[in-house]
DNA sequence: AATGACACCAACCGCACTCAA
DNA sequence: TTTGAGTGCGGTTGGTGTCAT
């Protein structure tokens, strides 16, 4: 026998909330509260609107000391470290940030943390055993699309959406997205087959963080595992930081073609 | 200027849980 | 103890705006 539904939903408005509609609401809500019931609630109101809309139009939207506008970078950081532990429990996660929903945040980590992270992870599956140090690995975008990010103990780096959404596009635009950024150290040179990487770039600080690989200008989307010599790419690892040794790192600019030597841009420069 | 692709996010859906009767 | 209404919550959908072609 299934759960009987909440309302006729033949005879509840839905859809988007006009604006009398939300001052109906916030008029009853600040005179008589819900009284502890939303399902009575859209009646006494006057609102041809199902109980549940109500409350969740109040509740992500009309309440006072909700906070619109973009997330700021502790935000994010405390996002990530949350569901780092927790996983998906966007109402826990919520409680920890001032006037955020747990809509919100859902919402602003499937449309912008998640990639963030999807793009952390490239550096930390690639984050090699020690006795391959000097071995350069090929990996795919295939790879790192299916190799779900659990690691999120390293720092974030700055990032530009519009350049990590590419990673649901073609090779080409994958292409765009890591020309935005200095590969290290370099292995191999520009017009081989694939992208490389090695382990012990990854050492050398937040900046090489999502940079540490070296790179040129083809991606092998057809090896299906992705990692060093077709073993499955590592991920759960921690990732060491070093900012002192980063101003003297050899990297690769995939846009110029060329060695950039101990200068690698800051954080704040590549956002 | 028109069109399509895509990102964002408000809103909905339905299951799980709580608690009063 | 059982039942079911009300609520909380996470997953998903779909409308809208923006940008690229």
């Amino acid at each position: 026998m299934g759960r009987s539904p909440c309302c006729d939903k033949t005879k509840v408005k839905r859809g988007p909330w006009s604006p009398e509609e939300d001052a109906t609401l916030r008029d009853f809500l600040e005179k008589h509260g819900t009284a502890g019931n939303w399902i009575a609630l859209p009646q006494k109101a006057g609102l041809k609107r199902c109980g549940k809309s109500c409350r969740l139009r109040w509740l992500n939207y009309l309440r006072p000391d909700i906070k619109h506008g973009p997330f700021s970078p502790e935000e994010d950081e405390i996002i990530c470290n949350m569901y780092k532990k927790l996983g998906s429990r966007w109402s826990v996660i919520a409680a920890q940030l001032s006037g955020r929903t747990d809509n919100d945040v859902k919402n602003h980590w499937n449309t912008k943390l998640k990639k963030l992270q999807l793009a952390a992870n490239i550096t930390t599956a690639t984050n090699l055993p020690k006795e391959n140090n000097n071995d350069a690995a090929t990996i795919t975008l295939t790879s790192i699309k299916t190799s779900l990010f659990h690691d999120f103990s390293a720092p974030l780096m700055s990032y530009d959406d519009t350049i990590l959404d590419q990673f649901n596009t073609p090779p080409i635009m994958a292409k765009q997205y890591v020309s935005q950024y200095y590969f290290s150290p370099l292995s191999e040179p520009a017009g081989s087959s694939n992208i490389s990487l090695s382990s012990s770039s990854l050492a050398m600080d937040e900046r090489a963080y999502a940079l540490g690989w070296t790179g040129n200008n083809n991606i092998d989307f057809n090896n299906p595992n992705g990692g060093l010599n077709n073993t499955p790419l590592l991920d759960e690892q921690e990732l060491p930081i070093d900012p002192t040794i980063a101003p003297d790192f050899p990297c690769y600019d995939i846009c110029t073609q060329q060695t950039v030597l101990g200068s690698l841009p800051t954080a704040a420069e590549l956002a």
